[in-house]
DNA sequence: TTTCGTTTTTGCCAAATGGCAACTGTTTTC
DNA sequence: GAAAACAGTTGCCATTTGGCAAAAACGAAA
């Protein structure tokens, strides 16, 4: 719980009173291996901080196959589509691509402290902002350079994931294909 | 104006008097073809609303080489990274592909646009979700499919713009080079 | 240690895309 | 209307990546 205070306090200030507030709040969740945090078309109803382990956003192409959007890794907040509305249903996936623990906050909660907590949906704005940036550099920068490229970028800007998630997934994060991606380790060596 | 209440309305309700607010603070611009409406490492000190024409959203890789992150068209806001604080420095630059018509707002009134219309911040947020989502999604299909097919959803995606932005933008928004564009255009005729 | 299942690597060849330069066609300018 | 500038197409060939299947490496469980 405190690494998800810490998260926040990145991005404006609390006091105790508030901080103390949003800490009975959540609650912890374990998440295994292989186990859905999200289902596409299934109704979402909470808010999660990944605390640890490694997350996968991915969903299917028209041809069938599972394409990775992006990972999170520990210390983010996931970001649902709509962060207020009660009912929000995702088009993608999300998995866990080791065992995660999570700190959860329901959609009623979440509102409790959106109208409580003066300056959090600031918080949330800047947040949703960051990560958005981000994600869309990120995936711009897969678009315009050759494979080999993009992974020596991939393991620059996710150190920690290399050795965590399975080729396939990077691969498919990547936008090529595993034996590919497997020959360009090949000639980095 | 009339264009820009109403994409706000979209998102949701305004009573009179605020639109009236709105309006005042609004000032028209006219970008021409090729300037600049942001520069990489400018300060940006306006919020704008694109009511007619295209702009074009690109940086520099690391060869050197332009590559077009995305376009915007008309009838769509302009977002920031961060659409509250008054200094932005953007990371990329945004110019008119053809002229443009557009309605700025200084970063001073839609502060104080946020202030005083309640429910501004949410209509924002649901802006910036919506479109972010959007742009996600965009960018996930162009990694996982082959070239023709990326240019078949690029026309899908945007039929208003295929016959108004050249081939290179497209293709640097596609991630491939003109004369392969060119080729796949000349097969799926 | 052995076995089983999963992940990763590799070989072979086909297909897609890049690089470069020349050519064609279109628009702009004087 | 000729010249110049720009945008788009094409040819040639090298390089990259995909597809498929088999082999190798690795890890977990018996």
């Amino acid at each position: 719980m405190e690494s998800f205070i810490n998260y926040i306090l990145q991005f404006g200030n609390l006091n105790n009173q508030q901080i103390e507030l949003i800490k009975n709040r959540g609650s912890a969740l374990e998440l295994p291996k292989d186990e859905f945090y999200w289902e596409a078309g299934k109704t979402v109803r909470h808010i999660g901080f990944l605390v640890e382990g490694v997350l996968r956003v991915y969903f299917y192409n028209n041809k069938g196959e599972e394409i990775t959007r992006y990972f999170i890794e520990e210390n983010h907040l996931i970001l649902s589509g709509d962060t207020i509305d009660e009912v929000y249903i995702p088009s993608e996936y999300i998995s866990a691509v080791t065992n995660c623990k999570l700190i959860v906050f329901s959609k009623e909660d979440w509102k409790e402290i959106l109208g409580t907590v003066i300056g959090w949906d600031q918080i949330l704005q800047k947040i949703v902002a960051k990560y958005h940036n981000e994600k869309m550099q990120r995936r711009s920068g897969l678009v315009s350079q050759d494979a080999t490229q993009r992974y020596l970028d991939f393991i620059q800007q996710f150190p920690g994931l290399v050795n965590r998630v399975p080729l396939n997934y990077i691969a498919s994060y990547l936008g090529i294909t595993q034996s590919s991606l497997s020959r360009i380790r090949k000639n980095i060596r």
